[in-house]
DNA sequence: CTTAATTCGATATTTAATTATCGACTTTAT
DNA sequence: ATAAAGTCGATAATTAAATATCGAATTAAG
């Protein structure tokens, strides 16, 4: 069965997932939409929106929820218990920071293997091995690993999105500013951090303008 | 004068950039908003409505507008031309890496000086100047910095926040996986990418589920 | 010169997302 | 007990975003 969910509402849980850990430690065991709402100042009504299509069971009134439930909801429908296992491409800086970060672990990701053009040796960052890119296809095919992340210089990228895709990833998730194309079953996400800049630049812009 | 804009446009408009920039390369003179879209797969409409919002001249029927003039409106309405200075606060893996990161400079943001706690020594990455994060609030008062990036442990966020706030930085750009509690009129962008991998893997999930 | 193919921009229309309203139900305080 | 405050969930209303429609304009092809 597959839950219907807007993406705006999909991104939103995550947030949640950061307040309701929040909560948790300072040992609040039950927590309601305004309260979650009232933290991220946004509007309880859309917090409660949200929250009633993931929950499994209903809230109380004047209560709220289980916090530790609602987080175990939450997990649950994000797949942060069935780890998804990952590989990237490209382990410059960026691709370092990425292998190196632990918060993957908590979103059910697991990056088991980096590729680069510059080596030639075997080696590890935090665990994790670093190979040649030229065995990348092989080794992707053979793991069947469904999730490639692309952190090579951006004229790099659509070849290596092609060898990944040729090699069975599913999901490609791109750092490098430039459009990948691929074929239309595949699913592409891109990071793209000027539009993060975007936003700030116009506000700031905006704030500028009233005063 | 404010143009206004939604933030979902808004975010187009660095895509938007992107295919510009591919086609300009190919040496393409002219583009259409149809042009655009089929590169992106996306709705021609939107594009023509977006670019409508923020070119300074007319589009040419049957022929589109201007690529290069199109890059400059979009840049300038961006704000990439007019460079703001950010400083970065934690400069471990991520910080590095994004101190390095050539890019920022195409969107008119540029990073001036980073701060660490486990400095004592003045260091530089690629020739960004790295102090201790005792000296951060005097140096970025002293050179009105607008933009705070913060890379530092999720339980050093909060803190580290109400400083660069103190120093009288105007926007937050956060990387670190918690809600940061601000002033109403603090500009504040929490980077997070939990977002991103939970599109991701709802669509890994529904594209497994259908087969 | 005429026709066909594109494209724009303006104005609907449709769809999606957010916000509001309200009755019912618990808990807490008086 | 009773009243008051807070909450939920369902439904309705509003707002915002995306898509469709259409006439006018321009180019390129025949
Ligand atoms: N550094 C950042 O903070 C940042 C931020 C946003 C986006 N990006 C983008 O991420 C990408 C990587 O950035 P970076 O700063 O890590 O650059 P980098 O130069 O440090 O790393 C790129 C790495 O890719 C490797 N590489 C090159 N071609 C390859 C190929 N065909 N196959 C495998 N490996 C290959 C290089 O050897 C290098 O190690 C770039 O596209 C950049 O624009 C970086
Ligand atoms: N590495 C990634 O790819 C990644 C991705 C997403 C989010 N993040 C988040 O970004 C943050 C940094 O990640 P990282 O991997 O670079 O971690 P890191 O441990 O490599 O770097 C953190 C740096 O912050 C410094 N620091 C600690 N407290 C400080 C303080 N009070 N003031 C100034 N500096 C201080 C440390 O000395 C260290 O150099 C974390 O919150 C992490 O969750 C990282």
């Amino acid at each position: 069965m597959i839950k219907e969910i807007s993406e705006q509402s999909l991104r939103r849980l995550p947030q949640y997932l950061i307040i309701l850990q929040k909560f948790l430690t300072e040992g609040r065991l039950y927590c309601s939409a305004s309260h979650i709402a009232d933290a991220m100042q946004i509007s309880a009504i859309q917090v409660r929106k949200d929250l009633a299509k993931i929950a499994t069971d209903e809230g109380v009134p004047n209560q709220g929820r289980k916090v530790n439930q609602l987080i175990r909801d939450i997990e649950t429908f994000l797949g942060y218990n069935t780890v998804s296992e990952a590989v990237i491409v490209g382990v410059g800086m960026l691709g370092r920071a990425l292998i190196s970060y632990k918060g993957f672990h908590d979103y059910g990701v697991k990056i088991i293997m980096g590729f680069d053009a510059a080596t030639q040796d075997i080696f590890t960052i935090n665990k994790t091995p670093i190979y040649s890119v030229k065995v990348m296809p092989n080794l992707v095919k053979r793991m069947r690993v469904k999730i490639g992340i692309i952190t090579v210089p951006k004229d790099q990228a659509q070849a290596v999105c092609n060898q990944l895709l040729d090699a069975g990833v599913q999901a490609i998730w791109n750092f490098a500013p430039v459009h990948l194309d691929v074929p239309e079953h595949v699913i592409v996400h891109h990071e793209n951090m000027a539009e993060s800049l975007a936003v700030i630049s116009n506000k700031l812009k905006k704030q500028g303008e009233k005063s």
